[in-house]
DNA sequence: AATTGTGTTGAG
DNA sequence: TCAACACAATTG
């Protein structure tokens, strides 16, 4: 596809926008658990706060939900609130508005999102991570049709930085190039770099 | 060997 | 429906 030169991230020390990937990066408005008590002697993982999330025995966190006495395995995930709303995420697909989600409702453009896929697409991105892309790309690509010609010009980039919204999208977005105005849209914060800058990133 | 995902059980 | 636990299947 667009093999050449992804997206150079120019390190701008902009002070409005935060650290660029690669970084890890601190969230707000987020549940913060105290996990103070912790047993002698038993190994046994703490139980996750969340709906649909269990613990791995290997330190990590498993998504899951149940459909018809059957339990569908929404994938691993590092943080535990990743897997949270990998759950949201497949609840809300699953049970429709009667999805009882760990965060907040998601947003009308991710429901609409989800309900273009069929289940199983929907559990597979989340299960290889790559739901948050998808959706991005579908959001970017959506619109009135028109202004796509003109989001390609090859004399901007965009870089994007993230963090977590209400609508329930974080990480990292790659996008080649989109219309700034329909990421913010989404809550996005995007800083738009000239191109001579070139800098790199540490 | 390490990690993911399933089998299974038991509680709500 | 839900999650804790055990462990098989899978992956590196």
């Amino acid at each position: 596809m667009d093999g050449s030169s992804i997206d150079q991230i120019t390190s701008s020390e902009s002070k409005s926008i935060t650290s660029p990937p690669g970084k890890k990066l601190r969230r707000a408005g987020s549940v913060i658990i105290d996990a103070g008590f912790e047993e002698a002697s038993s190994r046994k993982v703490p139980s996750s706060q969340f709906k649909g999330v269990v613990s791995q025995p290997n330190a990590q966190w498993g998504a899951q939900i149940y459909d018809k006495h059957k339990r569908v395995w929404l994938g691993t995930f590092k943080d535990e609130e990743v897997a949270a709303r990998a759950f949201d995420v497949a609840s809300h697909r699953f049970r429709g508005r009667d999805a009882a989600p760990n965060f907040n409702p998601l947003s009308d453009d991710e429901i609409a999102f989800l309900n273009s896929h069929s289940k199983d697409e929907i559990v597979d991105m989340l299960r290889k991570h790559t739901y948050r892309d998808e959706l991005a790309q579908s959001l970017l690509e959506r619109g009135d049709g028109r202004g796509s010609s003109r989001s390609t010009g090859p004399d901007r980039q965009l870089y994007i930085d993230w963090h977590v919204t209400d609508s329930g999208l974080n990480g990292p977005i790659d996008t080649g190039r989109a219309e700034p105005a329909m990421l913010r849209l989404f809550g996005v914060n995007v800083l738009e770099v000239p191109r001579n800058s070139g800098g790199d990133e540490s």
